[in-house]
DNA sequence: GGTTGACCTAGAGCCGACTCAAGCTCCTAG
DNA sequence: CTAGGAGCTTGAGTCGGCTCTAGGTCAACC
């Protein structure tokens, strides 16, 4: 029940978090961080467990492709502490928003690329057998020898 | 039945596929059409509505994050026409992995993120009426105050 | 005949998010 | 004592994907 917050250094963070030792200083840089990062002997920075777990949001907040401002703009209201959590409330659901538009927007896109998967298949699958009309695609998928065309997309 | 392809200008084609005419010549330098765009009167590109859906399907790949070389590649392909059909399968079958696994990063993140919505939604209503003790989250998603650090991921 | 407006080219510029380079300070091990 | 390795700072470079600028052509309209 002691565990007085052991010091990490920029390399053990690097390796935990996964990012790289120039990225944890830039995002410094660009205020990521909701405390001041320490400082240790020789000026070499000095972080903790909390330090990881704030950079662990973080990393998925990118990841679902939140800015770098919006994740400042975060990270500054975290840091002013109790009294704007509606801003924060909104800047998340926002964020929300937007991930789950991005979701849907793949999964459309999901849908054109499986079924060009499937014409090709069915294509190299029908020409590697002689012949034989086994179960077809309704077409429209074959890019470009369409003979005619207007149907390839 | 007629119809003889109407030859589509520059600007029509921004407007009916969204991209810019910059985004068109640009596209088109990168080698992303499939027949070389025609020229007009005056040296003036002309579509048509082949180079349309084309576009298309282009801007459904960019859209799940295909990079502009790997598309290109595609585009090359079909150009050459019958007989590379295995590597367009190879190409679009890697795409569609990554697309499915951008998926879910992206619901993964979106999990922590609905989540904290629910903290802060939880810590607002909780906020607005005097108090007693309605449903609760676990805890842990309160970013800062969390009093005993170590568990605001 | 002057002014739009759409188009052309070549090439520069921009933005986001890193990523690296140069030159320095420490500390530790051999 | 020196070589290696981790860290430091400032500032520049990279990459992907556009986006814009400058300077020009051409056709149409008033």
């Amino acid at each position: 029940m002691a565990e007085v917050t052991a010091s990490l250094s920029i390399g053990q963070i690097a390796e935990r978090t996964g990012l790289s030792v120039h990225t944890l200083r830039f995002y410094e840089q660009e205020g990521l961080f909701v405390s001041p990062v320490r400082r240790g002997p020789g000026g070499r920075r000095s972080y903790t467990e909390d330090d990881v777990d704030w950079l662990t949001v973080c990393i998925i907040l990118r990841a679902s492709g939140m800015p770098l401002p919006a994740l400042r703009r975060y990270t500054d209201l975290v840091r002013e502490g109790a009294g704007n959590e509606e801003e924060r409330l909104a800047l998340l659901r926002e964020h929300h928003g937007r991930v789950t538009s991005q979701i849907d927007r793949l999964t459309q896109s999901l849908d054109l690329i499986t079924f060009k998967v499937g014409v090709y298949e069915d294509l190299l699958e029908q020409d590697g057998r002689a012949a034989g009309p086994g179960r077809r695609r309704p077409s429209g998928g074959g890019d470009v020898p369409a003979s005619r065309p207007g149907t390839s997309a």
